[in-house]
DNA sequence: CGTCAATGTGGACATCGTACACAAGGTGTT
DNA sequence: AACACCTTGTGTACGATGTCCACATTGACG
């Protein structure tokens, strides 16, 4: 009655598990609204419990932040796998290697334009290096999908196979990972945030193949 | 003597420029701590002046990070011209129009190095499109550096030389700029906010070399 | 010199993150 | 079964923030 959407009076004093429902929730609220929409006090009163209860859980609003970007990361991940999965077996390796890649930048930048919020916030770091504090906090940078590999491995598992294939020449394997990350982010963010916002989706496509295009003669 | 840094107690009611004193304390505060770190009452508290004084020259906060984030970005398509200015005259035009692709490239690159939440700054969107809304402030998304033109402009002009020289076929020139603009601002972002972030000087020249080596071969 | 629009001030309010002390409820020992 | 203890959620409180409203000060223009 008192709450708003969603949020049922728990019977249990006990919550069960209020760091998962926590995050859960947080998830929610940075689907429409990106990282800096995810107030704790909404949060917790989503969940329904006072707002101090999250403090069990989490340091503070950072570290609640940061296991936020971690499932974001790995719903990332996730939908990259997914595109994979979706790829019809090809008989020629390279062709194949190729297909992959390609799969693995379409899967990356569909998910930046599906869930902006979610896109925002796995790569939001505004919050977590505090001005020269140098920590950076430099734990474990990945979450992985159901794979059990991370964006990043995914890449470079695709890359090691066109090199397999026999398709890139092992001397331009190191740090091939870079550029094509790099193109594909570059992208993907200049089409949710930058300039290249509200571009008409037949254009989107485009962009994105002659990007890919491009990424292949330059990897 | 009550105002803590710089906030020098002004002897006129009237200010007189603050509407870009608002917007000169806000960089600095941006410079290190990136878009959030712009408080509405510390950057009016740094020009001397009360909160509300800001609202008779902008209509709220995200109003004066519009502000500051055109300011930065002027300021990023100064330093690319800066590099521009650097390159020693090259006679064969086509290396002229390569090289300064890869000038401008650095620039860039530099720049978001140098001044991380400057660059942070000009690129953060998740406060101005309001969840749907869909309004995306179209208003004229780019800032001007000394020579008049936006970096994106100055990319585009970049890569005109480069058709103009013959070393780029006319047909791959459209949406060229998307591509190069894609990868390079990828690496400058994975480079200060994502899993780049903490390389080493060495290894990020590296790649970044890596990187404009791929965009030559990509284009 | 008087009026008026522009600009800055003062005070107030709701909301936020978070600290501190306390309550409720499992868990393990005896 | 009784008890102490540790974990987890509650209540209250404080300082800070963005923004609203009414008021004060000022320069420009008649």
């Amino acid at each position: 009655m008192t709450s708003r959407a969603g949020a049922r009076k728990r019977d249990t004093y006990r919550h069960g598990d209020l760091r998962n429902a926590l995050i859960q929730a947080g998830l929610e609220l940075v689907r429409d609204g990106g990282p800096n929409a995810v107030v704790l006090r909404e949060v917790t009163r989503r969940v329904g419990v006072v707002p101090n209860a999250a403090y069990r859980h989490f340091a503070d609003r950072n570290a609640l932040l940061r296991a936020i970007r971690q499932a974001a990361l790995a719903q990332l991940a996730a939908a990259m796998e997914t595109e994979l999965a979706a790829l019809p077996p090809a008989d020629d390796p390279v062709e194949s290697a190729r297909d992959r890649i390609r799969a693995l930048a379409a899967g990356y930048l569909r998910f930046a334009q599906a869930e902006p919020g979610l896109f925002r916030a796995a790569f939001s770091t505004s919050d977590m290096t505090d001005t020269a504090t140098g920590t950076t906090t430099a734990e474990n940078e990945s979450a992985y999908g159901p794979g059990g590999l991370s964006a990043f491995q995914l890449l470079g598992a695709a890359l090691d196979d066109l090199v397999e294939s026999g398709a890139l020449p092992a001397e331009r394997r190191p740090g091939a990972e870079y550029f094509v990350w790099s193109a594909v982010h570059g992208l993907a963010v200049l089409l949710i945030d930058g300039p290249l916002r509200g571009l008409l989706p037949v254009q989107v496509d485009e962009a994105g193949q002659r990007l890919m295009d491009s990424i292949e003669r330059g990897i």
